[in-house]
DNA sequence: ATACAACCTCCAGTTACTGTAGGAGCAAGC
DNA sequence: GCTTGCTCCTACAGTAACTGGAGGTTGTAT
């Protein structure tokens, strides 16, 4: 029971590994309640908050964009609902990786194949360069 | 021996597949030279400036940064010299596509394996909020 | 009392464009 | 000659998700 009454921003940031700015832009953008205030002005943070932060955090580690973070807080927040939501936000998001590697895989491939082709002389005779201009063939 | 003495920027944005505010962003960056002007104003570019254009595209197609593309058209314009500086930008650029498909294809995995583990029950029993969430047992 | 750390607000910069506002020029038809 | 409509011009805001810094105040420790 020997809990912090509060904590002060670079607490929070220090306990859940996120910039102090960053923890001011998630509030501005509404992923954290506006904060508290000391007197002075100064942001207090409760264990709810280190929580909230936390979740964040983990949704950014997982690639989810901040709409998306947004979506889940608000459904993690209704615990009766069947998690469909939930499921569709994450397999929308996996989707997306997905398309991410197979157009860096494509690149890749290209890029790999073009560098190959390299036989090391001048640039007049330089593959790579030949690949990036355009073909005056004809 | 017909051929058009200039053209304005929605022609050279047609011939290239570039939009037109992006041809004077480009213009801007220094990646394309400040362009002739008609007497009202108007840019006017000619056949070396479609050439440099189409490698700019080409370049960014295979996903080199600006600032690598700035460097290949610099070596591009040397003919003679060795084409291994040209060769290490397109290595160290192979280097960090490989590095984008191995974070994607970790973060893949993981979050799949989190997909898989929802039960679709109601939020309060959803693994994947669950994994999102801190946790609190110890 | 005086450092010095930590806090505050506001704003610019990152990447590579894209879109828009507000205005001027140019070609065609009448 | 005039209007219509397309293209062009500059300049700036917005995108995603922060990050860093300037300039100023507050809290704390010595
Ligand atoms: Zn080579
Ligand atoms: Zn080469
Ligand atoms: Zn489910
Ligand atoms: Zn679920």
């Amino acid at each position: 029971m020997a809990e912090a009454a509060h904590l002060a921003i670079g607490d929070l940031a220090r306990l859940t590994g996120t910039k102090v700015n960053t923890i001011r832009f998630y509030e501005e953008g509404g992923l954290l309640p506006q904060a508290e205030r000391t007197a002075s002005g100064r942001r207090i943070y409760r264990d709810a908050d280190t929580k909230r932060l936390a979740f964040i955090r983990q949704s950014r580690n997982l690639g989810f964009p901040l709409d998306a973070v947004r979506e889940l807080l608000t459904l993690a927040d209704d615990a009766n609902q069947p998690c469909e939501a939930v499921d569709r936000i994450a397999r929308v998001h996996l989707a997306e990786i997905d398309r991410k590697i197979a157009d860096l895989s494509a690149l890749r491939s290209e890029l790999s194949r073009v560098i190959g082709s390299c036989s090391h002389g001048t640039v007049a005779d330089c593959k790579i360069i030949e690949t990036l201009a355009p073909h005056t063939d004809g």
